[in-house]
DNA sequence: ACGGGCATGTAACTGGTTACATGATTCA
DNA sequence: TGAATCATGTAACCAGTTACATGCCCGT
């Protein structure tokens, strides 16, 4: 999992790499994003060699395994602090998709708007999961939040998916 | 560059690594994207060392280099088309800024709504500059299209900072 | 003489991802 | 007994990215 994403979780708070990866699987996961155990360790472990946390074994619960708790070190919470300014907004990586349409209307692969179907109707179950999700969401919640701007995104897609099927039954018509 | 890519301009016609580059350039970039110039090659040799593509070199121009052209194999052509139909369609990836305000808002760091208002700014000026080159584009070509996309996420994404921004000032009020 | 376009490449770093391994405890 | 939870890790793979290197031709 992206390191700046670990490294801001620690800002919050320390905290040792098991309980560190249920915090993600809440933050992040939303619903099911199932990350692999053993990842976060490997993560941790490179952030400790650059320096940017630090680590110090403390008692876990009477009668479990010890627990090797992070830190952020200096250097760290600097870069915590320059990534949360930095703007790094996704850029639409529309393009591949694009790019797919023009490959399939080229060659003699498989059909354009089949292709668009298909990503549709997996972005209509993902837009239903997810108003789904946000009803059962507490109003203002953080979840609810990012659950917002998912559905957000879900319907502008879905509008540019319409805009490209427009598009391409025009053309296949010309032809 | 992302392989799938690559194999779908291949797919599309047979190029030479320079040509490709450029096609590329055209299709993805639509302003600037500037990708160096050896990564084709090393995706090109990845790929043929993988059995999807195969080369075959051919004289250029009088007076100008060699070409070595690439093609798909049979197997690479079989991936091309599972790709096409395959449904990759990008999860939206909001997470991580979502996780910025979160950590922002623990941590005595960064405030949140400064964050929010320095990437909408950035927002505001890439909605603008794709609005600007779709002015530019003739209608209905495979450019315009991509830039309607393009603007119908920016859209959203301004819509869900909104959000974000009436969010974190309630609860900096309640606060 | 030199910069820029054409054309190809390689070595190396980085970071995400996986498969696998270990070992203790609790509960059905 | 055996599965589930707690807890940590490692070796290896894969792919994207960069910096750098080569060489020839053309126009100014």
């Amino acid at each position: 999992m992206r390191q700046e994403v670990v490294l801001a979780m620690l800002a919050k708070e320390p905290s040792y790499g098991y309980e560190l990866r249920s915090r993600m699987g809440l933050a992040l996961g939303a619903f099911g994003d199932s990350i692999n155990a053993g990842q976060i360790y490997v993560t941790l472990s490179r952030l400790e060699k650059a320096g940017l946390v630090a680590s110090e074994t403390t008692p876990g619960l009477p009668d479990r395994p010890d627990r090797k708790m992070y830190f952020l070190t200096k250097r760290g919470n600097q870069l915590v602090n320059e990534w949360l300014l930095e703007v790094n907004w996704p850029k639409p990586d529309l393009a591949e998709f694009h790019l797919k349409l023009i490959a399939a209307s080229a060659g003699s692969l498989a059909d354009p708007l089949t292709i668009i179907y298909t990503q549709r109707r997996e972005l209509l179950r993902r837009l239903r999961d997810a108003q789904r999700a946000a009803m059962v969401e507490p109003d203002h919640s953080n979840a609810a939040l990012l659950l917002e701007g998912i559905v957000l995104r879900l319907q502008a897609d879905l509008r540019w998916l319409e805009a490209c099927e427009q598009s391409w039954t025009e053309r296949q018509a010309t032809r």
